[in-house]
DNA sequence: CGTTAGATTGAATACCCTCAACGAGAGTGG
DNA sequence: CCACTCTCGTTGAGGGTATTCAATCTAACG
């Protein structure tokens, strides 16, 4: 932590894990200049579903869930992005309304970045294009992904798969617990079933000694009976 | 048909529906004269998933799909694509091997276009890296919308939607029958259930009027009413 | 401590998958 | 032209899996 100027994003960290990397550092000054941080409480929403953004949300710290909201209460949740991630990218370069929601998951600090200067950068410079290409080619795998695996496993396929996801994107602490403390209800949101249903197979697992929980946290005992179960046995 | 020399990517009418129409002349010359046009019968692959590809295909006739196919024999398709679009357009960009494996639903006439010229025009021409991002981006929005639906709707509200996206892209022919005609399992494997289902509920809506069927032709008679079993009535 | 959000369990039900059999049309070869 | 095969559509029945509602329990938190 040599950095002692956090608040200019030219020499924030957080930068560096994503498009705003392309950039240079007259452009990042220019950015610093118009952003505006912004904490938000957890539960509370970076953006809602239909809004016209105006510009995008970079992760500091904390973590929230991209998700839809249905009619019947349900909330599929379609990623969740934590440091270092742009939420309401995609929405600003296709200038069309969000078709996700962002609420925080945990308290959160995130930095507001006005499209205008933005939209100049994609129009100019090739380079950051092209990393925000990259991303989003990447996000599209992704998604692509979730789509088969929501068709084609079970329940229980899709929380082993979904466990240790979290396991390998958000490490664990020191006794071996998953950081990323997620609520069942939460869970179920990523793998789209009730919260009934995630709770039964986490208790299945931990019958099968798989897993250990202590509270909402979760630790992953077997990682290769779990693999294993993902690929269909 | 104004347009005698097709055969030229410069003449082609298909770039005018894609990312490529933000090529120069110049370019499309290029281009043009690495390409290889190729057919393909009907149920044969032009990509398979985990192949590293080295350009990218331009439809010009037919119909794909993008899917890929399970252990079990479940061939999950996450997006049909027609004349006009790009296939392996991910994968070229990202330098990652396929996720998805692209079949053709009917013959088909698709253009190859090696990667090495497009690399060049991603790297210098900001207008053609903007029209692939905003596609890409897109792409985006639809697969997010499909997990939410596979996760919210049941099997006869995702059919109902199905039917309604293809008639809406894809148009009917002079009958009113869509004119996209996917086999009952094709269907079922964009829903995500199995060919019985599919049918059943097909069967289902025919017996409320909804839908006529001849065959595999499908016409939708009753479109309000569909519409309001997507929105859970 | 009381309050409340979240975890857990049970039981009834609905939904969907799977296997299996049959039918109908299209294309092929004799 | 007919028999044959293959693909696709259709229907029935049985079994699982996941949903839903309801009740209870627990842990976090002011």
């Amino acid at each position: 932590m040599e950095d002692h100027s956090e608040s200019k994003c030219e020499n924030c960290i957080i930068r560096q894990l994503n498009s705003l990397k392309a950039l240079n550092k007259e452009e990042l000054k220019s950015i610093s200049n118009s952003k505006v941080t912004r904490s938000v409480k957890k539960g509370e929403s970076i953006f809602a579903e239909g809004e016209k953004l105006k510009g995008v949300f970079c992760v500091r710290n904390g973590v929230s869930k991209l998700s839809k909201m249905s009619d019947n209460g349900k909330d599929q949740i379609v990623k969740i992005a934590t440091k270092g991630e742009v939420l309401g990218q995609r929405s600003v370069i296709t200038q069309q309304k969000t078709n996700l929601s962002a609420i925080a998951l945990s308290d959160m600090e995130v930095c507001y970045i006005p499209k205008n200067h933005l939209s100049d950068y994609i129009s100019n410079n090739v380079e950051f294009t092209k990393a925000i290409l990259l991303q989003i080619a990447d996000e599209l795998k992704f998604a692509d992904n979730i789509i088969v695996n929501m068709a084609q496993k079970n329940v229980k396929q899709r929380i082993a798969e979904t466990l240790i996801y979290l396991e390998n994107n958000f490490g664990v602490d020191r006794e071996g617990f998953i950081t990323m403390t997620l609520t069942r209800e939460d869970i179920a949101n990523i793998v789209g079933t009730a919260k009934e249903a995630c709770i039964r197979t986490l208790t299945a697992f931990k019958k099968e000694d798989w897993i250990v929980t202590e509270g909402k946290r979760i630790k992953i005992a077997n990682k290769k009976a779990l693999n294993r179960l993902v690929e269909g046995l």
